[in-house]
RNA sequence: GCCGGGGUAGCUCAGUGGCAGAGCAAUCGAUUCGUAAUCGAUAGGUCGCGGGUUCAACUCCCGCCCCCGGCUCCA
């Protein structure tokens, strides 16, 4: 039902070629005008296909070379030109057969790919001016309608997405209904550089890659503080809730992925260490290690839900070109639990968990939108406890009063999964909690059990769930969305005392041992500087609070206070500052709250 | 892994078959300063790594590593 536009071009099933909506339409069709461009420049590349994409569009040619940037200025210019030339999107049909015909005679191998693998009897086809492509629409009137546009970027991509079929040339733009529109989209993208983590996390002396570890971050001092900062909150939330800590082995014997099924279907995935014969390997996942916590024990009824929370550091060998800083990595974090219990429990423990959700999310201002991915066609375990937990999964949801939207089929083959997405303050997604419920994957392979009470030992169900998902790409996605201006609880360093002239650094050195003392993470800049110069550097190091000292503020016991955002607060008293910043800090505020009146 | 673009001082970047450069940062000195950059001096390099061509390679060629943008992957 829910088809991506990339789909419907290829399988060319659906009403239309792309949403019906204005925008894919304009997009779809600046997709078109595009191509036209392309062929009328480069009359030899060959037609794949050109959707309508989230933000854009692109379309995809076969060339043996590929595009240049200067190639990119040429045939944005052309586009330009078709667009004035106003002319008119005409529909034609015409069958299928005949349409093969045409696109031979054309030239146009993927179109006749295409038609060959569909089964309609007749076909429509668009043509604008000189240019005919194979499309089911919808367009544009005519061309002159495309207002706002821009191309992006090119690279190289596969035919029908998949990596042993040719490589194209694709070409990135974006279409909008104003050049307001194009404008603020434009802005995004420049302002999503500047925010890029890589960069805030070397200028933030938060965080480096080096080339010795590939896909594996050093965490520098300052990072290292949001990172338990991170770290206290969650274990705070998850020790007030029934969790227990526990701390499995990294470094495990190939034979527990042989038992979990790991080293059938994920080694390639798998960092192997051998030592005296054995094979081991770095752990990719926490949940077969956790299984022997539970098996610790003999289980009963009466044990269970048991609730093992684990921050385990896991390493995955990810590709070399998939690598992207904190985003994807080698080596990371997870924030994991495994909650084992009876079915009957089922129901209650997720709401317990998505409570958490939103407990965790709520203090960064995230407001998560759920995703129930329910039973795919390679499902194993008992239908019935599929229908039971799908429906667990879904009333849970209800019960917190949160809509979700359904993922048909998208389940793992051990069970149905609630997803967590939000938004950051640039509007793009990201995926970041999951609840996975699992019949089989620990609970068969593993044999779990507990004693009923009826005398009868049964499986446990399991519960995989992670809530930031990972440390690293959480601390990456917290990074961009604060553009590097954590919330003070978060802040590596809160507060800078500033002292005017060495005149009164005896003053600001006193302030500064205060502050520090009871626990703010503060720091003096007494250097031979000028006041302004150290202001600019602690704004640039996105400080919450500069706190400036002279010769009246050591007269009158206060401290004229500087939020980042360049406000003056004026002259306060040190203890106001202090119990204000005390109190920010335990309620962990995504605002400047001090010194502001109550 | 694939396509393309890159890798030069801590950072941002210029450079080119013939002595390795700038700004910022750093260090030292002067200045003692009131809300986003005081002035001067000094120091700083395996030009990603390895091989080749050449009288001479940062520059040209080959291989590899890493990064960036995509693709693929993310049971």
């Amino acid at each position: 039902m829910t088809m991506s536009e990339e789909e419907r071009h290829l399988r060319f099933e659906g009403e239309t070629d792309c949403e019906p909506a204005p925008l894919p339409t304009l997009r779809h069709s600046c997709s078109h005008v595009m191509a036209q461009a392309v062929k009328q420049l480069f009359p030899e590349v060959k037609l794949a296909i050109g959707p309508a994409i989230e933000e854009g569009f692109y379309y995809d040619f076969a060339k043996p070379e590929p595009f240049t940037a200067e190639d990119l200025v040429r045939i944005e210019q052309r586009v330009g030109e078709i667009i004035r030339a106003d002319l008119p999107f005409v529909r034609e049909e015409m069958p299928r057969e005949e349409a093969i015909r045409f696109f031979e005679a054309g030239g146009e191998p993927f179109k006749v790919e295409i038609l060959k693998s569909i089964d309609a009897p007749t076909v429509s086809l668009y043509r604008q001016g000189d240019f005919v492509d194979l499309c089911r629409g919808p367009h544009v009137p005519s061309t002159s309608r495309i207002k706002a546009f821009k191309l992006l970027s090119s690279s190289g991509a596969y035919w029908r997405g998949s990596e042993r079929n040719p490589m194209l040339q694709r070409i990135y733009g974006t279409a909008w209904l104003s050049q307001g529109d194009l404008d603020k989209y434009l802005w995004r993208l420049e302002e999503a550089k500047k925010r890029d983590h890589r960069k805030l996390g070397r200028e933030l002396d938060l965080f480096v890659f080096h080339d010795v570890a590939p896909g594996a971050p050093f965490w520098l001092p300052k990072g290292m503080v949001v990172f338990r900062e991170l770290e206290r909150f969650w274990r705070d939330v998850h020790d007030a809730r029934g969790y227990q800590e526990i701390s499995t082995p990294i470094l495990v014997n190939k034979r527990l992925w042989e038992e979990s099924g790991h080293w059938e279907h994920y080694r390639e995935n798998m960092f192997l260490v051998e030592a005296e014969e054995q094979t081991f390997s770095l752990k990719p996942m926490n949940c077969p290690p956790s299984t022997y916590v539970y098996r610790h024990h003999l289980r009963s009824y009466r044990d269970l839900p048991l609730r093992f929370s684990e921050l385990g550091r896991l390493h995955r060998f990810e590709r070399s070109g998939t690598l992207a800083g904190m985003f994807r990595v080698r080596q990371f974090t997870q924030d994991d639990a495994h909650i084992y219990c009876r079915p009957d429990q089922l129901q209650a423990e997720i709401i317990g968990v998505i409570e958490i959700v939103q407990l965790l999310y709520g203090v960064f201002g995230f407001e998560p939108r759920f995703f129930l991915s329910t039973k795919p066609d390679t499902a194993m375990g008992d239908p019935a406890l599929w229908e039971q937990a799908e429906t667990a999964l879904a009333e849970a949801l209800a019960k917190r009063d949160l809509p979700h939207e359904v993922r048909a089929g998208e389940g793992a083959f051990y069970g149905p999964k609630i997803d967590a997405v939000i938004s950051d303050a640039l509007g793009r997604e990201w995926q970041l909690a999951t609840i996975q419920l699992d019949f089989v994957m620990l609970p068969e392979r593993f044999a779990l059990e507990y004693m009923d009470a009826d005398g009868q030992a049964k499986r446990p169900v399991a519960i995989h769930r992670a809530i930031y998902g990972s440390f690293e790409r959480f601390v990456g996605i917290l990074t961009e969305h604060f553009a590097g201006a954590f919330p003070t609880w978060l802040a590596p360093v809160q507060a800078r005392v500033l002292p005017v002239s060495e005149k009164v650094a005896a003053y600001g050195r006193s302030v500064f041992e205060r502050l520090r003392e009871a626990g703010i993470r503060v720091e003096l800049d007494d250097r031979n500087e000028k006041l302004g110069y150290r202001i600019r550097e602690a704004q640039l190091q996105k400080i919450p609070y500069m706190l400036i000292v002279g010769a009246r503020e050591s007269q009158e016991g206060t401290v004229s206070l500087r939020r980042r955002t360049g406000e003056d607060a004026g002259a306060l008293p040190v203890d106001r500052v202090l119990a204000d910043l005390v109190a920010e800090v335990a309620s962990r505020p995504v605002t400047l709250t001090v010194g502001r009146s109550s």
